[in-house]
DNA sequence: CGCCGCTTTGAGTCCATTCAATTCCGGTGG
DNA sequence: CCACCGGAATTGAATGGACTCAAAGCGGCG
């Protein structure tokens, strides 16, 4: 039985190496995975180890990158691209985040070699630096200096998933939307306007709804000045933006 | 202004102490302090450094430890009793997590000298030890034993909120009871039981729900074998129970 | 025994989802 | 350049699940 699932692991792995593109590291890209703030204390022979065990790959879009329940082999840096972090539970299938360049994933389970929690697909054609999660532990073994970037990283993502918690609990779809949108959008005089650069299906299931309400939703919000303009929104009233994602239950406005 | 709010957390500060009662630290609650993960191997003297700067308070059922959204100036260690981690936002409450002695709570926002994301309040009266921040970050910058098990203690965290989150996003109310009464009883023989330690209402705002609906589910679980007595359940089907953690949709029993 | 707080039950409402149909949009080929 | 296609997004109507409000049990404790 072990042996089937060994097999099939090495067979996944040669389709995906088929599948994909391996490249050599550019100087460049080395030196913007360096400033990162995950490797930028760590000693230039240990960030040299990382390097030379590491690859980098490209994929196509929609290809699946990580499965949720295995064993975690690599810390997975996206030097290009988009990532879609998700979870996939008996058929229904749910957002958990997005990812652009320069970031890294999944760090908890390589460190604690544990399985994956969550899923990872390229929703655009991308560039992975894939590091063994073995050398990984081995630097941070080895560099104290390692140490400190490692909980600061792990420290932020934990908080971040509080957040969304907490928003999921408390807070309706309308209200994850206008903070959404408030969040990431970006201010331009006195109106603020993000682009969502992904299906708006997407967005949806990241913010716990389906596709039908997110649409419904913004249509309510044009109530708050905001405009739809296919994947870009506009909004001439950030302020009401801001008190709507600040969860204002109190007004009953209409 | 500034002046104002530090004038005011001296009174909390104050308020506190006084309702509180400090302690002098017992060799036995040391010696289980330092049996935690967290601290089991760190060196005697950087030990010595926590525990001289920590102190041990007894505190009242009811008393909020933490408010969401000060400063992170102490780890806290639960050392008996009961404390619930909780947020609150306009008005609305929802519960995040329970603990339980031994455990420490908000590492990250210590690290990362941050403010809580969540409150803290004992559910029962409870002996709490607090470990300045400051001495914690000074620990785990001199002692490079102390990295790994403050890594792991995050990423443990970390995953445990994703889990949350997903549950969260993609199983109903009953099935999330389901999953906790299973997760949580101790098999007798081929029943199940499980031991609410504190009021249903602090459990349905954990799975995201209200008492009624909570208390709907627990009768709904009849059908599964389950009995409800008082804080007590028992199953006598733990299989099922554990189908529908697992969130069978596609049994449509009926 | 009787009070008080927690829990359960009931009834009605509301909001999000589902299912279905239509519109919109980008890309392709004639 | 335009017609057409397919996937995405929106809209509509109907359903259902969870919530709110209100009232009635239940249980522990003085």
């Amino acid at each position: 039985m072990i042996a089937f699932v060994f097999l099939f692991d090495i067979c996944q792995f040669l389709m995906q190496r088929m599948a994909a593109e391996t490249l050599t590291l550019r100087a460049e890209d080395i030196h913007t995975v360096r400033s990162l703030p995950l490797f930028a204390d760590i000693s230039e022979s240990q960030f040299g180890a990382l390097m030379g065990a590491a690859f980098l790959q490209r994929f196509p879009a929609q290809t699946q990158l990580i499965h949720e329940g295995d064993q975690a082999d690599f810390l997975h840096v996206i030097v290009e691209g988009m990532v879609e972090m998700f979870s996939t539970s008996n058929g229904e299938e749910t957002t958990i985040g997005f990812l652009e360049p320069v970031s890294t994933f999944i760090l908890a389970a390589v460190l604690v070699e544990k399985v994956y929690l969550q899923s990872a697909r390229t929703l655009e054609p991308s560039r992975i630096l894939m590091i063994p999660a073995q050398a990984i532990r081995d630097v941070f073994a080895r560099d104290p200096a390692f140490a400190g970037p490692v909980v600061r990283e792990l420290a932020e993502r934990y908080r971040e998933v509080v957040r969304q918690l907490k928003s999921q609990k408390m807070q309706s779809g309308l209200e994850r939307l206008a903070a959404w949108l408030f969040a990431r959008g970006e201010r331009r005089g006195d109106v603020i306007e993000t682009r969502i650069p992904f299906e708006k299906a997407k967005l949806a299931s990241f913010l716990g709804m389906t596709r039908e309400s997110l649409s419904r939703s913004f249509a309510s919000l044009a109530d708050h000045g905001v405009t739809v303009r296919g994947r870009v929104i506009f909004c001439n009233r950030p302020d009401a933006l801001a008190r709507l994602a600040r969860t204002e239950h109190s007004t009953h406005d209409h």
